[in-house]
DNA sequence: TTTAGCACTCATCCAAAAAGAGTGCTAAAC
DNA sequence: GTTTAGCACTCTTTTTGGATGAGTGCTAAA
């Protein structure tokens, strides 16, 4: 009895009208809204035992109701219907992701922007998870007697480089046993086993006087490191100005500099990172920055390979649209995922280069380079 | 007569108020800050005349005067005191060059940020003017017998990579003669001369049937367009929100949406791209954009090297601190200047990572890879 | 348990009044 | 000829107070 069908049909209008409308709602207009046959007077009965129940609230006495941060929680959880994406939104997708989302380093920024431009919110996203990736090859290609280019590829079967600059000079043989000394010693070892010492010992034993092995695995290190490292792009904060909860300039301008920092989105995304879940919502006081108090989260974690994730999310209103913007958050994720695991790239009519020859072949893993 | 010293003694007077409070000043508080010895009632008359000439302006009949774009634009270029920069803010520049710039990627990604952060303006950063680069060397390294990393090096000595899979086998000898032919055939070509006939003719000549060549090749386009193309990126444009001039949420989401998109910067970077200035300053209606006419930018370019430029600039409400914000852009410029012409990177005191053998070797020319 | 009725509370809107800032002009002074 | 004091006038901003109306909570009857 503490959650009559007729309570949740109430609190679903009530939610939903205020996800549309971002208006409280009076007892009168959901008796139409809702289809029941009471008359407002009973309504308004319930409405009091919902506010009771923590689930509505109302922002001044004589105002309509709209759900607390417990009520959007229990509609999220029980009462949501999933949304589902129209043609033209995964065809947007799709394009989308055609394009130039080669390297990870742009996947990051270009599935930012479009999660922005289609919630209409402002968006994030992120890496992480690579700590134990380990150097599997090295090669060192001479340029010239005091330069060479140091190519490093991972486990995860990413390949990135350097351009290395000597002062003093050096030969073809010295490279070529640097090279093998490196791809004996210094393979199949994460950022943490990459220690000083193996360095100092292997320098000494190569009878290298110069540093170079350091140089390399300097270089290997720096890869390594950013592989580990979580990159935090935000895009679209402009978003936020729509909202009419954000018509406060001050609160608006609040938000959009905890945005443009550095945020913790890494934290609320462990668990995906962990593999744990791969949607998350955290509703107004659910989340842990204090900034983000009334504010909602949406996340959707996917797969880089190799132990790396990847999370895109979207920050808006308490009031925000869940139902649309998993959707379309999770069918990205998804997405992404398989373009990842797939070389091949995702599932849709390519256009390639156009002058190019039917290449008989393949494309690259995932992306080059430091 | 027309600009006798009393005149823009009061002109500068009003700009410099008018930066500083976003607020009309009338005749009286003129009188007291000019340190003038004639009374409000003079300066009134002058006032009138300042108006004429088209160099003020008055919000309304009974409001003090503001500058008009003409007024600034007389400001900026005779009346304007350079900005000398505060230790405090040399130091914050050098500390933050020094951390994690290296690629170019970065580069412009953390120069946005910094300049915006130093300045409390939305900023932009872009680099263009890369159409002559040329691949200069070709690497092909085996990974096992259907992948292979291509590694291309440019005639600005930038390298990038690329893993390679192909759908059947093949051996070392072939690669080999494969690297050979791209290094006679396709190197010193810009991307306007890597023609799809040329890679046919090459592809018949080496009797390849697998369209290698132009798997490889294509990626050298790739890695030459992206040169090319110029990549911009905005940063802080939550800052637009502290200036009194976009308390009004219109105005201040429509000029957001606009940064956020993929504005034409490029376009008023052009005659610095060119070489034909490094520091440019357009007010209000001086912009070409109609999103700007009430905005100023302030844009400084730097060297990339090998006629590659750099553009960071800043947008903001058309009283902005020009003399501070140019010393700040000006300053980052020419630090970013050196840092690519010299190797071994800014004039600080370098602290390398720690755990580091004192490398008797210098450090990369720029960056790596795609 | 539902409903009609009614007094009551607040936010919002609007108009009118009051306050204040700064001007432009005139006539006198330097 | 330039400067200045004086003053009426204009226009914005702020304040005030009343009217409006939405929506409630409660009571008493169905």
């Amino acid at each position: 009895m503490a959650m009559s069908e007729r309570r949740k049909k109430i609190l679903r209008v009530v939610v939903e009208n205020y996800i549309e409308t971002a208006e409280p709602i009076g007892s009168k207009a959901i008796a139409e809204k809702a289809g029941l046959t009471c008359s407002s007077a009973t309504i308004r009965n319930e409405l009091a035992a919902l506010e009771k129940l923590g689930l509505l609230e109302q922002p001044h006495t004589s105002a309509g109701r709209i759900p607390s941060p417990q009520g959007y929680r229990l509609y999220v959880n029980e009462l949501m219907e999933q949304h589902k994406l129209s043609i033209q939104e995964t065809e947007r997708i799709n394009t989308a992701m055609n394009s130039k989302m080669r390297e990870l380093d742009r996947v990051i920024d270009q599935a930012g922007k479009l999660v922005s431009q289609m919630t209409n919110y402002p968006a994030f996203s992120l890496t992480a998870g690579g700590s134990q990736i380990t150097i599997s090859r090295y090669d060192l290609l001479m340029v010239n007697s005091n330069s060479f280019i140091a190519v490093v590829m991972t486990s995860n079967d990413r390949v990135k480089n350097k351009l290395i600059r000597l002062p003093s000079d050096i030969t073809e043989p010295q490279l070529q046993l640097l090279n093998t000394l490196l791809n004996t010693s210094f393979t199949g070892k994460s950022l943490a086993e990459l220690s000083p010492e193996l360095m100092r010992v292997a320098e000494k034993a190569a009878g290298s006087s110069y540093g170079l092995i350091s140089l390399v695995v300097s270089f290997a290190m720096d890869v390594l490191e950013d592989m580990n490292q979580s990159i935090v792009r935000t895009s679209g904060v402009g978003h936020l100005l729509e909202a009419p909860e954000y018509q406060d300039i001050g609160k608006a301008h609040k938000l959009m500099t905890y945005l443009s920092g550095e945020p913790e989105f890494s934290n609320m995304s462990l668990p995906m990172l962990q593999g744990q879940q791969d949607t998350r919502i955290l509703i107004g006081p659910e989340n842990v920055a204090e900034e983000l108090k009334d504010t909602s989260v949406v996340l959707a974690s996917y797969d880089i390979g190799e132990g790396m994730k990847g999370v895109i999310g979207v920050v808006g209103p308490t009031r925000m649209d869940y139902a649309r913007v998993t959707a379309k958050l999770s069918y990205l994720a998804d997405n992404l995922s398989k373009m990842f695991s797939a070389p091949q790239q995702p599932a849709l009519p390519q256009q390639q280069r156009p002058a190019l020859n039917p290449a008989p072949a393949s494309e690259q893993s995932g992306d080059e380079d430091v």
